[in-house]
DNA sequence: ATGAAAGCGCTAACAC
DNA sequence: GTGTTAGCGCTTTCAT
C-alpha cells in the first residue's frame, strides 16, 4: 500500500505526449468540437497511454466559483437527513455538482463553523437544515457573507434565502379532520424533547382545526421534555385516568411508546384507542398493528430545494420563495372508528 | 440574494495591507514563532480590516496532498451507516482533516466511481465500506490506483489493505451458548435478502457452535431473497408446524417481522417464545417487550479504522491488518428460560 | 483550429 | 526574520 503518488500524469504531460498544447487538450475535455481529428486521435491515444485523469480541485481553483455544491444538516444519523442527504446527492451528481456533506451534530456552534467552511471552500451553493430555525446562527451568517443557498426543513421563511420545508400545519389540521370524521371525541397529542418550531405549529394547527371542524372534540396535550420515562408515566397516568379514543403521536419515538404503552396495559390498538404518528418509519409497516403516520415527503422536498438553489446558481433574482410541501396520511391498522365500547362510555361520561 | 462573490481578500491583499511579503503571512497562519511582534500586529490587523479567510483547497493544490479524507459508505440512510459516517467525521476533524462523505447507493458501479473520484481529488486516505466485499471493484481499483485506505464493515481480510469489521461469528456463537445455556434446544435463524459474507458467519458460527456446545439442539434457518410477504408466509408456517423455542433474527427487519408474526398468532414472548435480533435499534428498546439484541460498537469500529489509516497516512509500513471489533449481547425483556409450557411440550415430543 | 501567456490562492526553497 | 521566486494543475483570453 505504498504511496505510489506524486507520479500523476497532469495535462501538459498529455500536451507534449500529443504534440499539442495544453489548451487544446482542455478544450478536448470540455468537449469544444473544433479540433483536427487527427489531434483528437492523438489526444486520446496520449490520454489512455499516461492514463491522465483531471484533477478537479485545480481546475475549480481557476474557475471563480467551485463545482461543489454544500449541505449541512443537523444529524447524519437520522433516517429522515439520511434519506435527505441521499437523494441531494443524487440531483447534485445530475447537475454536475458534486456534494460536500457536513453535519452540525445539533450544535449552533458547529453549524457556524460548517457555514464558514463552506464559504472557505468557495462552494457554488449551500444547502442549509438549521439545527433551529429560531435563533439562525448559521443562516445568519450565510447573510453576511452573502453565501447562494437556501434553507430546508426546519425553517421560518426568510426574506433573503428561499425556505423549503414540510407543511406540518396542514398535515396536523387533516390528522384532526380525519379522526373527527370518524367519531373521534377525545384526542391526546404527544410529544417529547426540545419543542422546535416544527412541532409547535404541528400541536397549534391541530388545535385551530378542531375549534373551526369539530369545537366539540376534547384535546389533551402531553409534552415533555422530562425524557422516555417521564413521558411513559405522564401517558400512563392519563391512560389511566381520562383515557382519549385516539392519540395523535408527534415524533417516531414518541409513537413507539404510546404503542408500547398500550400494549402494557392491554389496550387493543384500534379497538379501544387509535394512534397516528407524524413521521412515517420502516417498522411502522411491520408491527402489529401496522401504524398510521403523517409521510413527509423527504424527496419532494429535496427536489423543490435543490431545483431553487440551482436556479439562484444560474443568477435568478426573484424575491425569496417560502415554499411548503404537503404531506400525506397514510392510514394503517392502527386508527379505526370509535368502537361501540368507545361510544358507549362517551354516552356515558356526557 | 446576489452574489458578492469575486472580491475575497487574498493573502496577497493581506501582505500588502500588512507591508510584508506573502511568505510572511503564510509563515504567520502555520504558527512560525520567527516574526516581529510588530508585523504580527500588523498582519493580524489586516486580516481582520479585510475580513481575510485562507482558501484551504488553494493550499491544498500547492501541497503534494489534500487535507481531506474520503469516506465511502454503501447508504446514507441506514442508522449504522449514518452513525459510521458521524463517528468518522468527528474524528477527521480531530485530526485537521476533513471528510468527504458519499454514498454508493448500493451500486458497485458507482462505489467504482467514487474511487475513482477520491483518487481525482487526492484525497489524503480513503475508508471504503464496500457494497460487498466479494467481488471487490472498488477495492481492487484502490490497489489500482495505489491509494492509501482502509476497508470497513462487510470485509474480507485482504493482503494490501487494513479491514476492519465486527465479528459476527464470535457473536452468533455467544447468542448460541446463551440460548443453549438457559434451556433452548430448537432454535430458528431468520433472515431476509441478498446473502453477504457477514450473514453467512452469523449462520454458519451459530451452527458450528452448537455442534461443538450443543450438539442436540436443533436448528432451522430460513433465509429468503422473497421478501418481508415470503418471509411472513415461512416463518408462519414453521411456526404453526414446528415451533422453536427461540428466534435468532439475522437482520433488524427481520426481527421487527417475528416480533409481529408472535403477536398476530398470540404468541407470548418471551414465555412461548424468546427473541434475539442481530444489530441493535432505538424502537427495541420501547416495544413490549424490549427486545435483545447484538449491539455492535459502532464508535470502536470507527475508532479502531480510523487510528489505523492515521497510522498508514503517517507511513506506517506494517503488514496490512485485519481487526474484528466484539459485539455485546444485550439481554432485554425478549428472552427468558425455556418455560414449563416449552418443557412439556418437548418431553412430550422426544 | 491551436498555442502562448497569465494567473486562480497558496506554499516551499532558498537567498538575503 | 523576511522576501523572492517558482510553481501545484488547470482554464482562459487573445493572438495567430
Amino acid at each position: 500500500m505504498a504511496s505510489k503518488a506524486g507520479n500523476r500524469a497532469s495535462i501538459h504531460d498529455v500536451a507534449s505526449h500529443a504534440g499539442v498544447s495544453a489548451a487544446t487538450v482542455s478544450k478536448f475535455l470540455h468537449g469544444v468540437s473544433t479540433i483536427k481529428a487527427a489531434n483528437v486521435e492523438k489526444i486520446k491515444a496520449a490520454i489512455l497511454a499516461l492514463d491522465y485523469r483531471p484533477d478537479p480541485l485545480a481546475a475549480d481553483l481557476r474557475r471563480a466559483r467551485r463545482n461543489i455544491i454544500g449541505l449541512i444538516i443537523p444529524d447524519l444519523q437520522s433516517e429522515f437527513f439520511g434519506a435527505l442527504a441521499s437523494r441531494f446527492e443524487t440531483l447534485a451528481e445530475k447537475e454536475g455538482y458534486s456534494l460536500s456533506i457536513a453535519s452540525s451534530h445539533e450544535s449552533e456552534d458547529r453549524e457556524l463553523e460548517l457555514v464558514e467552511r463552506m464559504s472557505s471552500w468557495r462552494v457554488a451553493g449551500t444547502i442549509l437544515a438549521p439545527v433551529r430555525s429560531e435563533r439562525g446562527t448559521g443562516a445568519g451568517r450565510m447573510k453576511e457573507l452573502g453565501m447562494d443557498g437556501v434553507f430546508v426543513d426546519r425553517v421560518n421563511s426568510d426574506t433573503e434565502y428561499d425556505t423549503i420545508g414540510v407543511d406540518n400545519a396542514k398535515a396536523s389540521a387533516e390528522v384532526c379532520r380525519m379522526l373527527s370524521n370518524i367519531g373521534h371525541r377525545h384526542v391526546l397529542l404527544l410529544g417529547l424533547g426540545q419543542v422546535s418550531k416544527n412541532v409547535r405549529l404541528r400541536v397549534s394547527a391541530f388545535q385551530q382545526e378542531a375549534l373551526r371542524f369539530c369545537p366539540e372534540m376534547q384535546i389533551d396535550v402531553i409534552l415533555t421534555t422530562g425524557g422516555v420515562d417521564d413521558l411513559r408515566v405522564k401517558l400512563g397516568e392519563q391512560l389511566d385516568r381520562e383515557p382519549p379514543t385516539a392519540v395523535y403521536s408527534l415524533f417516531q419515538k414518541t409513537t413507539l411508546i404510546a404503542l408500547s404503552e398500550f400494549r402494557r396495559r392491554g389496550l387493543s390498538c384500534p379497538k379501544d384507542i387509535s394512534l397516528i404518528g407524524f413521521d412515517d418509519a420502516d417498522w411502522m409497516q411491520v408491527t402489529y398493528p401496522a401504524v398510521s403516520a403523517v409521510v413527509q415527503p423527504v424527496e419532494r422536498l429535496a427536489d423543490s430545494a435543490f431545483a431553487q438553489l440551482i436556479a439562484r446558481l444560474n443568477g435568478s433574482k426573484d424575491p425569496a420563495l417560502s415554499h411548503l410541501e404537503n404531506c400525506e396520511l397514510v392510514i394503517r391498522e392502527s386508527v379505526g372508528p370509535i368502537s361501540r365500547r368507545q361510544g358507549v362510555e362517551r354516552w356515558a361520561a356526557t
